[in-house]
DNA sequence: GGCGATTAATCCGTGTACAGATCATTATCG
DNA sequence: CGATAATGATCTGTACACGGATTAATCGCC
């Protein structure tokens, strides 16, 4: 019966489950965050769509989604707050009445560039209990459980930046 | 003037953000959990609530705000979505008519039981892109960065079950 | 024994997450 | 050209996240 089921349900800690810790790790990497660039400042995800759409002005929403990994819904509520802020600007694609061009105003420019070094603090701040040692180790196990890279966690060690861009924001 | 940050904010790459790969890694969690687990089964964080209820029965919400790293507001909606369908139920503590004693209901330990198993195997996908012998290092690694540990990530290794039952949910 | 501090939980407001349906605009192909 | 598919974005509905204000009950202490 059942009996068995329970006794290994009953003994079971949340707390060695892989996504328990990766929840628990993005808490944590938020409120570092939060902590750095203050109420006022954008959202971790604004941060995203301010820094993609400055290094990439007239992009798509549809490009912002593949870049910042925020899926279409989400995005287009973020995008809806952000050009209700005039935070950033969307204009119809010439030539394709369907895609916006996206850029950022002066404001979304101004709260990047103010955000931008406190960001920086905030990255590494998460990685600050990690003996410096083994920091290009824990940002390939992170590439690597994100989905990114070959699954060697050693050599492709300080490869962390590299660009990856294949199978990443897939679903359905 | 502002042109030396421009250049900066022009060649930071995103992909390299410790933030950015810990929410990456949690969508991918996520993804496995759900196409493990199923549409009609338990979100992670219900089975999250289900799991520790069923450990600890007569938890008060407060309890369970520590035990599952959900916030008090997030967890009364969660409460209020699982009592409505009958997983869990509440009863006004004895003794203390402010704090709820919660246990599962039939069908509450009917989903617990029924998700169990594809929950567990959702956890071994996560790791899956790692190297079997890495896995420990893994582990070790997102404690330390979700906030356990004491930052060794080489000893700790295989320790990734072990209680860590101190530090863990503080937050003001 | 009553009054202020604490504690348990909820309510409110804002923001993120995502699937599925819908709508408009192009693209394609016969 | 016209039906149809594909594409870009929105809308709807459900769920999670979290700070701050509020309410209710209990505790502490004089």
């Amino acid at each position: 019966m059942s009996g068995d089921l329970k006794r290994l349900i009953s003994t079971y800690d949340l707390g060695s489950a892989p996504g328990h810790l990766i929840r628990r790790a993005q808490q944590r990497a938020v409120e570092f965050y939060v902590a750095e660039v203050g109420e006022d400042g954008p959202t971790p995800q604004q941060f995203a769509v301010l820094l993609n759409v400055f290094q990439n002005p007239g992009m798509s929403q549809t490009d912002l989604v593949q870049a910042s990994a925020i899926d279409r819904s989400t995005l287009a509520e973020i995008l809806r707050r952000m050009v209700a802020r005039e935070l950033v600007s969307r204009t119809r694609r010439p030539g394709d009445q369907r895609a916006y061009a996206l850029s950022l105003t002066a404001d979304g420019l101004r709260m990047l560039e103010h955000a931008f070094a406190a960001a920086l603090r905030a990255q590494s701040r998460i990685l600050e209990p990690v003996p410096p040692a083994e920091r290009p180790a824990a940002m390939a196990i992170l590439a690597t459980i994100a989905g990114f890279g070959g699954g060697d966690a050693e050599s492709a060690a300080l490869a962390a930046g590299d660009s990856a861009g294949k199978s990443a924001g897939d679903d359905a």
